[in-house]
DNA sequence: CGAGCGGTTGAGGCATGTCAAGAGTTGTGG
DNA sequence: CCACAACTCTTGACATGCCTCAACCGCTCG
């Protein structure tokens, strides 16, 4: 591991309010990788040995079932991702695998559970961690049972839009097909949706998203805080399982 | 509080491993309070104030959005629920109503932060009720993602079997109306599935499930324990957001 | 250059939602 | 105790959202 990687980490609300020494106790049995693109690192089933976190790159979690498979999240620098499989010492829930070159600190879950029980400081954090992460996917299961796909491209495009600070136009941060994943659809719906919500104030240029009439847009995406966010936690790289992004 | 209802407070896996002065001290700053069938306790949105305690009855965790709205979850005794809300003192993410008449035990949001920085086995116990609700929740959302309607009924009606013990036949927990919603269809669109699910291995008379061809069943069905369980929590009640039963 | 891949578009089909009506049940108030 | 209202559940007819399959374009990269 760089020596200059050690703050970016440490700068996660995950690991901001722990002891030093306990820090860098836990840093010591970690390791760094990195994986090249497509790479599957992680197959869901397996027993969750090591928290990851992502400090180059970007990584698709997703989830397979018969054959089929669907994107969960996309995560990004720097935020850590399955931490509740560590805790539970338990199997993954999802896989994981590279979009890119990917770099990637992998920390001992066994160190991880010794440690919450020794730092009371590093426990508060877990805790405030799993807490914001939970409501995260239960925003997502609202999202997908309450609007229809239409919609939830909307509030999509909107909520990016935000991120950006607002701004009227910006690049898509994920492929196509992904995002049709990510928000329960196909990517033959999702092109399709798109070009029918020029409609509805937003316009697609490759990977390019022009939003014409904002308000018209909003109308139709009806955002919710319940839903949307904003996050509770404000530096949203701390989650671990957070929007696509 | 009756004093016969603490050590089945106590019993739960969240207040289980705390101390227990600290345990009383938590308790008495809470009291209970009888609901009736059909009231809103809590409305999404509202400041997270109380941890909530199911000790009678049960609770139907719903979200709302747009006019529409759909169940998300029933508790029933004894288990918690809007644990991750209080944590993070953040608005509920889910509205809840009483499915019956409902005893309710209601701990003070902010004892609870105070008592986990305060009680460190108290904190590891939060750590591990929060991750398995994510987890449970995570699982939630793949069955939404990654399953059809028709997949999604077949697994429900033979996961409720093996929690009635493996029974060939059993009544089922909730009304069909809101079985229909919690798994992401229509009344009537369960009603009909129910239908042709009889060709292929469990019937309907009326509330109560029998399964005649438990093969048949569980091919269309195709239980994973990366979706279904077995939950990471031996006593699922400490779940906050446990599987509808 | 050509294979592979992402994206788009069209045609068609299936799954699911919507609307409506009726049977059965429950709960309530006269 | 009965009558009525309200509700669940079911069934049918219909509409539509979404998926599947297929073809094609443009781009990237060996």
């Amino acid at each position: 591991m760089r020596p200059e990687e050690l703050p970016e980490i440490r700068h996660l609300h995950l690991f901001r309010d722990m002891g030093q020494a306990n820090f860098e106790s836990l840093m010591a049995s970690s390791y760094a990788q990195n994986f090249p693109q497509g790479l599957e690192m992680i197959r869901q089933g397996d027993p969750a040995d090591f928290l990851h976190i992502v400090l180059e790159g970007s990584v698709e979690l997703f989830a397979q079932w018969s054959n089929r498979e669907c994107t969960m999240a996309v995560v990004r620098p720097v935020a850590t991702f399955i931490l509740a499989a560590c805790i539970r010492d338990a199997p993954y829930l999802m896989s994981a695998r590279t979009l890119e070159r990917t770099r990637i600190i992998l920390v001992p879950a066994s160190d991880l559970r010794a440690m919450f029980r020794r730092d009371s400081e590093f426990a508060v954090s877990v805790i405030n961690e799993l807490a914001a992460s939970y409501r995260s996917v239960v925003r997502n299961a609202k999202t997908l049972k309450l609007r229809n796909s239409r919609e939830r491209v909307a509030s999509y495009l909107l909520r990016q839009s935000l991120l950006a600070g607002g701004a009227a136009s910006y690049i898509l941060p994920v492929e196509k097909r992904l995002l049709a994943s990510y928000l329960g659809m196909t990517p033959e719906n999702l092109s399709r949706t798109l070009r029918t919500l020029e409609s509805d104030g937003v316009k697609l240029d490759g990977p390019r998203v022009i939003i014409t009439n904002r308000e018209k847009l909003t109308a139709l995406a009806q955002p919710d805080r319940l839903i949307d966010g904003p996050d509770d936690i404000a530096d949203a790289s701390g989650s671990a399982l957070p929007k696509i992004s």
